[in-house]
DNA sequence: CGTCTATTTGAGCCCCGTCAAAGGCGGTGG
DNA sequence: CCACCGCCTTTGACGGGGCTCAAATAGACG
């Protein structure tokens, strides 16, 4: 019990080292989230932000969960992923207004950490705080890509390019087995994330397999030609940041 | 000319103080700042931000400039528009590579602000850091609709949202008249912003116009019924934060 | 007044959306 | 173990919103 409430700060430490070393002085500090809770929610409810009581920041442990937005009369726009490691919310306590909801694709598990003591604690700790900034300046980064994914790819390029961001990203987390890593999305989730009707991502798909670049089924995802994947989403991975540690 | 710095500086702390008040002691560590260059950039040329000498963070004081990324065919995405007040490149000292560039629309001054010393100066000056990232993250607010509005509407709802965008923001910087702003995008630069070729964004600028909810003609706009106009785009103002100061 | 760029217009077509129905797959309960 | 149910995936036919190609017109600037 204590040990696994070890780890869950060894979890912490672990993202936030994604981009800066922190000191001993720093990881000391964390300690003190060791009793922060371990929550859960199914698959598909909102880890709903709003009106809850004290603020926390997320991190997420396991299972994936999306950012999207809500046109008034139904349309859905995925924003994000997230997947283990990912923190949600690092902006709630700058910004008042949460602009978006967060939605599990699967159960998730996830830290929830008291984002006044998390922020208090940035004070004294800049390298904490760096970490911090660095990862939603990430995901900013992220959204950039999405933006030129969604306004100028086509259908065939823009499911490639965020089939190899995934996996990419799933990689870096340490939940790939070769190139095959578990899948949650439904072919509706990837519609919403491209901005494409639910048909015409299952027509996509089937070109993606038939061209013997990808294979996808039983919730599972298999990359079976990175090189030509990437080639055919004109994929850079600069964008990800994944080994910008300095 | 010393009156003229001292004013740059003004713009600083007034940009600033859009999300937070500052302190007497936060303007006077600003007044270092007093002797930074102000650049200017000719239209339609980047504001090369790499490889360049000490890091700058710039604050744009006149004209209008986008962020833009760049496809190896050619294809390009503006994914972010600058206006008067706005700041480039906060991340360029916590991310290395930058992920996309900036291209002035019209001819622009702003005002250059060494990234380092600026960044020294958060250290000391918690309220600054956090000015700071508040922009960071209302840009990345704004991203999040405008991924919204490339993936889910349809072509005049699209264009209509970023018309009603571009005028609350700049009517909040303020350089707007009545119902009219100067508007310096051609057809070209609102095709690379939506998604959308020029032709099209053409017919609908016309489809705009002949329901007599704008008026557009020699870089001038004019929103003739703001309410229709919100209303046929689903425009929901709270994602630019636009009054939330604390 | 000439040149260059931006805007406008027209005709044709294609990528992707829409509508509808069938098939598969996992879960649940009898 | 099977039957049923709900959700997801797949397939087909058709239609349309937006793209392409091409050319004419209008402004801006020297």
């Amino acid at each position: 019990m204590v040990a696994q409430r070890f780890s869950l700060v060894g979890h912490l430490v672990a993202s936030l080292e994604r981009c800066v070393r922190l000191s001993e002085e720093d990881r000391r500090a964390l300690e003190q989230f060791r009793g922060a809770p371990v929550r859960e929610a199914p698959a598909r409810h909102d880890l709903a932000s709003e009106a809850q009581e004290p603020a926390v920041v997320r991190l997420l442990l396991e299972g994936w969960a999306c950012r999207y937005k809500d046109l008034p009369d139904g349309r859905r726009q995925i924003v994000g992923f997230l997947v283990p490691g990912d923190f949600c919310d690092l902006n709630v306590h700058v910004l008042h207004r949460m602009d978006h909801s967060i939605g599990a694709i699967t159960p998730v598990r996830y830290f929830a950490i008291p984002s006044d003591r998390l922020h208090a604690l940035t004070e004294n700790h800049p390298r904490v705080a760096q970490a911090l900034l660095w990862h939603e300046l990430v995901t900013s980064s992220i959204q950039r890509e999405w933006l030129l994914n969604i306004g100028q790819r086509s259908a065939i390029e823009r499911v490639a390019h965020l089939l190899v961001e995934l996996y990419l990203r799933l990689r870096a987390a340490g939940v790939t087995a070769d190139e095959t890593c578990g899948f949650p999305l439904t072919q509706i989730d990837l519609a919403d994330a491209t901005g494409l009707t639910p048909v015409h991502i299952n027509r996509t798909l089937q070109q993606l397999r038939r061209e013997r670049l990808i294979a996808l089924s039983h919730r599972e995802l298999t990359i079976l030609d990175v090189a030509r994947l990437k080639q055919l989403a004109m994929f850079d991975a600069s964008y990800l940041q994944l080994d910008s540690c300095d």
